[in-house]
Order: C-alpha cells, then sequence, then structure tokens
DNA sequence: CGTTCGATGCACT
DNA sequence: GTGCATCGAACGT
C-alpha cells in the first residue's frame, strides 16, 4: 500500500518516525529496486540551521516548499545525490531525509549500479552496505536529479508500507554530517541495524518502537 | 580502534 | 571564491 499524501502532510517528527520499517521503491526500466527504511534525518523550517530552507526560498530549495509528499533530490559534494521526502504544508518548508536501507527487491541491479564508476566487481559489495548512507542508497536505486519533485504517492519513485508490518526499535540522536543544529536530535534509527551509517553507538537520546 | 583528507561539481554570497 | 545533509582510503595510536 502506497502511503498517501496525508501521511506526509503532519508534523515532520511524526512522519520520520513512521517513516521507520517503510519500503522505499524505485521502478525504472532496468528493473525495480527496493529497500526498508532504517535511518531518516528530520530538517524542519526556515528556523532550522542545517535545513536547505535556512537561507529562505532559493530555485534549488523550492520543492521544500511544494507540497507534502514530493521528493526533494539535490546533488552534493559533486558526486552524491540525497532524497528526501518533503513534509507538511506549503507553509512550511520540511522534509525527511532518507539515510539508510535495507535492501530487499533488485539487490543485482543495486550491485551492479555501485560498481559503476569503481574498478570494483559488482559481487564485491557486501549486501548490507548497498544502501547504507545516503549517497550510497540513492546510487544504488538510481536515484538523481531526474527523480528531483517526483510525487511519492506515484509509481515510478514512492514508499509504502510491507505488507507485514515491522517492529523494529527506535532510536533518536543528533543528525550526522553538519555543522550546525546539531543540538536537535532529529536523527532517527533502527540501533544495532546492520544497514545502518555511522559509528554503531554514538550518543542516544531518546527510545521507542515502530508499534 | 581513532582521525584526516582527497575526490568532485554546483548553488549561493 | 566558499562550503557543503558524503564516502572510503590512508594514515596515526
Amino acid at each position: 500500500m502506497t502511503l498517501p499524501r496525508e501521511f506526509y502532510d503532519r508534523p515532520t517528527l511524526q512522519v520520520a518516525q513512521d517513516l521507520i520499517g517503510k519500503s522505499l521503491v524505485h521502478v525504472t526500466p532496468a528493473g525495480r529496486t527496493s529497500g526498508i527504511i532504517v535511518e531518516v534525518e528530520a530538517y524542519i523550517g526556515e528556523a532550522d540551521p542545517a535545513c536547505h530552507a535556512a537561507p529562505g526560498r532559493t530555485k534549488r530549495n523550492a520543492p521544500l516548499y511544494g507540497k507534502p509528499g514530493i521528493a526533494y533530490v539535490y546533488f552534493n559534494y559533486g558526486m552524491h545525490y540525497l532524497v528526501n521526502a518533503v513534509t507538511e504544508g506549503i507553509d512550511s518548508p520540511a522534509a525527511v531525509l532518507i539515510r539508510a536501507l535495507e535492501p530487499v527487491e533488485g539487490i543485482a541491479l543495486m550491485r551492479k549500479r555501485r560498481a559503476r564508476g569503481t574498478g570494483k566487481a559488482a559481487a564485491a559489495f557486501d549486501q548490507n552496505g548497498l544502501c547504507r548512507g545516503p549517497g550510497n542508497l540513492t546510487k544504488a536505486l538510481g536515484i538523481a536529479l531526474a527523480q528531483n519533485k517526483l510525487d511519492l504517492t506515484g509509481q515510478e519513485l514512492f514508499i509504502e508500507a510491507p505488507a507485514v508490518a515491522h517492529d523494529f526499535p527506535i532510536a533518536w540522536g543528533p543528525r550526522i554530517g553538519i555543522n550546525v543544529g546539531t543540538e536537535q536530535a532529529w536523527r532517527c534509527y533502527v540501533p544495532g541495524h546492520p544497514c545502518v551509517s555511522g559509528r554503531p553507538m554514538r550518543r542516544l537520546v531518546a527510545v521507542g518502537s515502530t508499534r
């Protein structure tokens, strides 16, 4: 079941937590790839210095000001694409960054995409690492600027609830890889999951579960 | 273990 | 020109 627009039209922290355990799917001519979301981060509004909306509306961050449930994809560090799910109303620029997936469908295709450009063989990639990290998962799923602004309630790039709901533990901690806004514990992940990025046991602020 | 650093392109000031 | 919501290899302890 694809998540409806209303799912995204809620407070971003709520959406972030509820995205854990859901499935991100990308359908392309090369095949279908998907994985269970195990790590996300929330970026909320112009008052959040780490959010791309902090400098106000620009051409690049325009999707954040769009309707909830669309994808915000951007290019960073000259080599990585990062994908977000836009949340809240158009009056509130905010999104959830998808940081890691547990690979489910199209694993051979993921390996092939990850190997592209490197000198390594596709078989050399460990399955748990295929979608570990925001730059890695977009490469594995074939997500790039062509997918920016796609409707996540559509048929190409979308998020759905798995047939059988997962019961993952949940942890909240500081966001990774930023130099401002680190006081916010807006990174949500499945503690101990082999597909989560970063060092295994960093500061843990709160725990809960998906159920 | 830990930290540093190069690759690489573009939006924004 | 500066600074990234990164990654992984290469170092140091």
